[in-house]
RNA sequence: GGGCCCGUAGCAUAGCCCGGUGGUGCGCCCGGCUGAUAACCGGGAGGUCAUGUGUUCGAAUCACAUCGGGCCCA
């Protein structure tokens, strides 16, 4: 054991821990320990390799490593690869932005392969600089093992998944309606659409009805672009419509509105007047043919035969008619399908329309909206601005369009009943996030759309015969290389489009140029991690994953994503248990931005106070499933408790290498079957605090395993600041200062060692460095050779005294009313009083002063500590009347009784009403009935006494003093000031020292002189073995010596000059 | 517009499931302690339990509505 530094300085001993790990291999040795233990399958959720890391991810990974850890010192052999998502547009915009580039053309024309050559190097790059941040933080996953979804291996994981689809018919072709980013020419997921406020034009627009005059549908759009795809109106079944006579500027036009609109519409047309003409439901109306307003100058426009048909999603809103462009939206193409509609898209990739969209051609769509409400002329019957949620692209935040395309789907909506049934069979941390958060989310699940038309991604394994339109899923690469009888170097874009394969037709099959989307990469991450389909071995054995953690966002993300390619591939979902956590956000509760500014990084938190209490501080402060507030003042808090522990464990080890103190051990290993062999004759506090150790280790076990990071985490840091600081070290104290061989220090000595490889055990998950910087400087010499390496220990029920905590917990209670009511006579803690007298009716609290007798009289610096049940005689009672009750009761005798009370004898009366019996008081006139409600009680303390309430009791102080109580209050005084002016000479424990204390008034000189000299000298080091006693009183008057320190005190009205001189030379000469 | 979660003192949190005097920590003020000491302990002040309505003898807790925050969806 080596001495221990007084300031605890976590960087540089969580920079020398990590040096330790690093020289000493200790992960892999770790690994290796519990490399036959039961396995645990861990999937790590990839994180993006954007380069830097925030509190989120650094909480995602916090979390996880304090998890695995506790696993692994269960003895389960963890799997616990890290891993990375490298492929997707993110990066390609990253990419485009670095070179300048403004759309694919500039790709297509840099080269392919020169462009992603750029994105790999620029996910290598970010993922390199990501494993160093994650393992600043102290997180142990397999970071050079890491499963990468640019691998050829992953990568021919997602291939096979997309055969296995194939071959299970839930692969689809389809020309369908998908969000399509404008900026980035291609398709992308529900899952990849961020809303944010957009402001567009909000139009009330009339179609003419065919073969009526000046009679008009009004529909309402925020999209006038969609205008010259429009194909339908729609109208609800049951809701009324009317015909309209609209009055605006003295010209009449005739308007179809649903009814109950009518009023808000036309005020919104500002039409002075209306009339209502008739009215139809709108089941009447179907059928009805019109024309397009646009008919003029949008040549397919002239080619639609326009009608009115039913649709179930038509609210009560607006006009209550929709404008149904099925190439432009999910419902209006969904509709059109079943109304056979033409289904028509004049816009083109780049979001600009084509030739058949006449005048608008080449135009941008969102940038026409204005082009088209000048076309419509006087069609456009009222327009105003409105602000709303849209979707955005998730990377460019380009608003993005509806466009109907051709594209490749995974048909989820066939698969939801099974998915909601595997859902129910995973354990979800909190309950809720399975059991209504994602299962509400499943249970909206549309088709999947996975193809993107982009190039740095998994090229999708389609294989399209050019001549015969037949296709074929590739699954394996030797599948490919067979097939096409050439070898593949490297499965990527642009390498793989040059791969082409002959079909049974005679013509050649060539690649289909689509790309995944990337959540389909990271979807096959629990079987690809395993090497799956290339080695079966390890999947056999381990899949579903056991446990996998990821924030809120994934619901929509990788906890769906992996659910629907597993139910696909494998039929059943790859996770067991997921625990859900939240977003780290500022210390209002709003969202980290760089916009707002109030963002927080975690190399912020570490500089300040260590990685060890960020990782406390976070996981202690709210529950892994509720947002995290962040706030400075908090991390603070936890700082001092991690100082605290910091000196709980430094305390006792001087002490200990004085007495070359060794903990039990049977051959370098340390025996922690002393404890219970000893236990009976250890004193109360040791038991109890080990009894404490015991039974917190069993509820940290409790709630680590139920994800409760936060219960574990915060019974820890209680445990170190309630019992292990403020309680047992202030009552070992004095035993650690035992001069010599001592039972009783011994015992100390094994107790607080026992306790602290404990504590470090529980806490190692959380405080990887802390523990272990406590543990090598701890352990036996043929210990295992990491706190890591230790076998995690959940209590032991035999060691636990329920009784002992609570009466220690009765006196704790005792021990604050001490001080309370010494406050109240201004007795301070260092002058002792005579006795201390507990009052109580109960029998837990009488045995719980009695049991631990002796750490109450020291607690409570107090000769003598009794229980009193019931009635303590030195307290008087008074009683007084209540003339509430007495008025009613007594009428106008109330104030002959109200003085009869008042002279009543209130301890008599007191205890007789206590036990329910009445009183009959009388003053020879005539007698009265007092009972409980006619008085009440006040105490009456003798003059140099005074309480405080404890739990069921009162405690009783005497604050007479004595000469004797005097003389030891005036002795700690001095005693006091001694040591404060050693500590001001700096000087060591063991310096001896000579003193001369001039006291300014007889009275206490008389007092101290002659008696006290010996104890306070061998309390400061004044006595010298040979030499006798070092300290001596002078009189007022007497001169005082040349000192090295000399001092003037205040104590208690008089005036005190300590001299003091170091070393015993100069005060005997 | 919809789903889920959250709202308790200046700040952070417990209590809520299963109704019965709202605890704790930080900060603040006052006092104490002093061989863990740039620590530690005691006391005090500080609360419309987001708001409103309902259920109930009784609501922080249950129900409904509203407001605010977060995540997700349309």
């Amino acid at each position: 054991m080596k001495e221990v530094t007084a300031n605890f300085n976590a960087q540089s001993i969580e920079r020398e821990m990590r040096d330790h790990w690093s020289i000493h291999d200790t992960y892999k040795t770790v690994k290796q320990h519990r490399s036959a233990g039961k396995p645990f399958f861990f999937v790590d959720g990839p994180p993006y390799t954007t380069g830097t890391i925030h509190l989120g991810t650094a909480w995602n990974k916090i979390l996880k490593d304090s998890i695995l850890r506790y696993h692994r010192m269960n003895g389960r052999n963890v799997i616990d690869r890290a891993g990375y998502d490298m492929h997707g547009l993110p990066i390609e915009v990253k990419v485009e932005q670095e070179l300048g580039f403004k759309s694919k053309k500039d790709i297509e024309k840099y080269g392919i392969q020169k462009f992603i050559e750029k994105c790999r190097e620029f996910a290598i790059k970010n993922k390199l600089l990501m494993d160093d941040q994650f393992t600043s933080l102290g997180v142990w996953l397999d970071f050079p093992g890491a499963y990468k979804t640019v691998m050829p291996g992953y990568i021919e994981a997602a291939w096979w998944t997309l055969a296995r689809a194939e071959d299970k018919g839930m692969l689809e072709r389809g020309h369908r309606v998908v969000n399509w980013c404008p900026r980035c020419e291609t398709a992308i997921a529900d899952a990849e659409v961020e809303y944010a406020d957009e402001k567009d034009p909000s139009v009330f627009v009339k179609f003419p009805l065919k073969g009526r005059t000046n009679e008009f549908l009004l529909i309402w759009t925020t999209t006038p672009w969609t205008l010259p795809a429009n194909v339908a109106v729609a109208v609800a079944e049951d809701f009324e419509y009317a015909k309209v006579l609209a009055k605006k500027d003295d010209k009449e036009t005739l308007l179809w509105i649903a009814e109950p609109l009518v009023k808000a519409v036309l005020k919104k047309g500002r039409c002075k007047d209306y009339a209502i003409l008739e009215t139809k439901k709108g089941a009447e109306i179907i059928g009805w043919v019109y024309e397009s307003p646009l008919a003029s100058c949008v040549p397919l426009q002239r080619e639609i035969v326009h009608k009115i048909v039913a649709a179930d999603f038509v609210a009560l809103e607006n006009t209550g008619m929709v404008h149904i462009a099925p190439g432009h939206g999910w419902d209006d193409f969904v509709l059109g399908t079943k109304e056979g509609l033409a289904i028509v898209c004049p816009v083109d990739g780049a979001g600009k329309f084509k030739e058949e969209a006449g005048i608008f051609a080449g135009q941008f769509v969102r940038d026409s909206n204005e082009n088209v409400l000048v076309a419509l002329g006087d069609h456009l019957f009222a327009k105003e601005i409105v602000t709303h949620r849209y979707g955005h692209c998730w990377r460019c935040k380009t608003p993005i369009i509806f466009r109907a395309t051709s594209q490749w789907f995974l048909k989820i909506s066939e698969m939801r009943d099974l998915m909601l049934a595997e859902v129910a069979k995973v354990t979800w941390y909190p309950d809720w996030a399975g059991s209504a958060r994602f299962y509400d989310w499943i249970k909206e699940a549309r088709d999947w759309c996975i193809s993107r038309q982009r190039y740095w991604g998994i090229p999708i394994p389609v294989w399209v015969c050019q001549k015969c339109d037949a296709y074929r899923v590739i699954g394996t690469f030797a599948e490919l290389e067979e097939r096409s009888g050439r070898l593949l170097a490297d499965p990527h874009r642009p390498y793989v489009d040059d791969v082409t394969i002959p079909c049974t037709c005679g013509g050649t099959m060539k690649r289909v140029e689509d790309i995944f989307d990337v959540w389909f990469d990271s979807a096959v991450a629990s079987w690809a991690t395993l090497g799956y389909p290339g080695k079966t071995q390890d999947f056999e054995n381990l899949w579903p994953a056991d446990f996998i953690t990821e924030g809120q966002d994934q619901t929509r993300g990788w906890f769906y994503s992996q659910l629907g390619a597993s139910t696909i591939a494998f039929g059943k979902a790859p996770y067991k248990s997921v625990c859900m956590h939240g977003f780290a956000l500022d210390a209002e509760g709003k969202k980290m931005s760089k916009s707002y500014g109030n963002v927080v990084t975690p190399e912020e938190v570490i500089a300040k106070v260590g990685v060890d209490v960020l990782r406390l501080y976070i996981l202690s402060s709210s529950a892994p499933w509720d947002d995290l507030k962040f706030n400075w003042e908090g991390v603070g808090t936890i700082n001092r408790a991690a100082n605290i522990l910091w000196n709980v464990y430094r305390f006792p080890v001087p002490y200990m290498i004085l007495d070359n103190f060794e903990p039990a051990n049977k051959g370098g290993t340390w025996d922690d079957a002393y404890i219970r062999e000893h236990l009976n004759l250890m004193p109360d506090e040791d038991r109890f605090i080990i009894s404490r150790i015991n039974s917190v280790a069993g509820t940290v076990d409790s709630a680590i395993k139920e994800c409760q990071l936060q219960r574990a985490t915060r019974e820890l840091v209680n445990f170190i600041l309630e019992d292990l600081s403020r309680w047992y070290v202030q009552l070992v104290r004095e035993r650690m200062w035992l001069e010599g061989e001592s039972k009783s220090k011994h015992y100390a000595y094994e107790t607080i060692y026992y306790v602290m490889r404990r504590l470090i055990g529980l806490l190692a998950p959380v405080c990887p460095h802390i523990t272990e910087e406590i543990y090598q400087n701890l352990r036996c010499k043929n210990d295992p050779s990491s706190v890591h390496l230790l076998d995690w220990n959940k209590g032991e029920q035999e060691l636990v005294d329920t009784a002992l905590e609570q009466a220690v917990g009765i006196v704790r209670s005792f021990d604050e009313a001490c001080a309370n009511a010494r406050q109240t006579g201004k007795r301070k803690l260092r002058w002792p009083v005579s006795e201390v007298v507990v009052v109580t009716n109960s029998g837990t609290v009488r045995d719980a002063i009695e049991l631990l007798q002796a750490v109450c009289m020291d607690r409570a610096n107090a000769r003598k500590v009794s229980v009193v049940m019931g009635r303590w005689e030195r307290i008087g009672w008074h009683a007084e009347p209540v003339m509430k009750a007495l008025g009613p009761g007594f009428g106008k005798n109330s104030p002959k009784v109200k003085a009869l009370i008042e002279g009543a004898d209130g301890n008599f009366l007191k205890n007789e009403i206590d036990m329910g019996r009445t009183v009959t008081l009388g003053d020879g006139d005539a007698t009265y009935e007092i009972g409980t409600r006619h008085v009440t009680f006040t105490e009456k303390l003798p003059a140099e006494v005074f309480s405080a309430p404890m739990q069921d009791g009162t405690v009783y102080v005497d604050v007479r003093l004595d000469e004797d109580l005097e003389k030891e209050g005036y002795e700690r005084e001095v005693i006091r000031r001694i040591q404060e002016m050693r500590k001001q000479l700096d000087l060591v424990v063991s310096e001896y020292i000579s003193v001369e204390v001039l006291v300014n008034d007889l009275r206490v000189y008389n007092l101290l002189n002659n008696y006290s000299n010996h104890t306070i000298a061998g309390e400061v080091l004044a006595v010298v073995p040979d030499r006798g006693v070092l300290l001596s009183f002078l009189k007022p008057g007497d001169p005082l010596r040349t000192h090295d320190l000399i001092k003037e005190w205040e104590i208690e009205g008089a005036t005190e000059t300590i001299g003091m001189t170091v070393g015993i030379s100069r005060a005997t000469q």
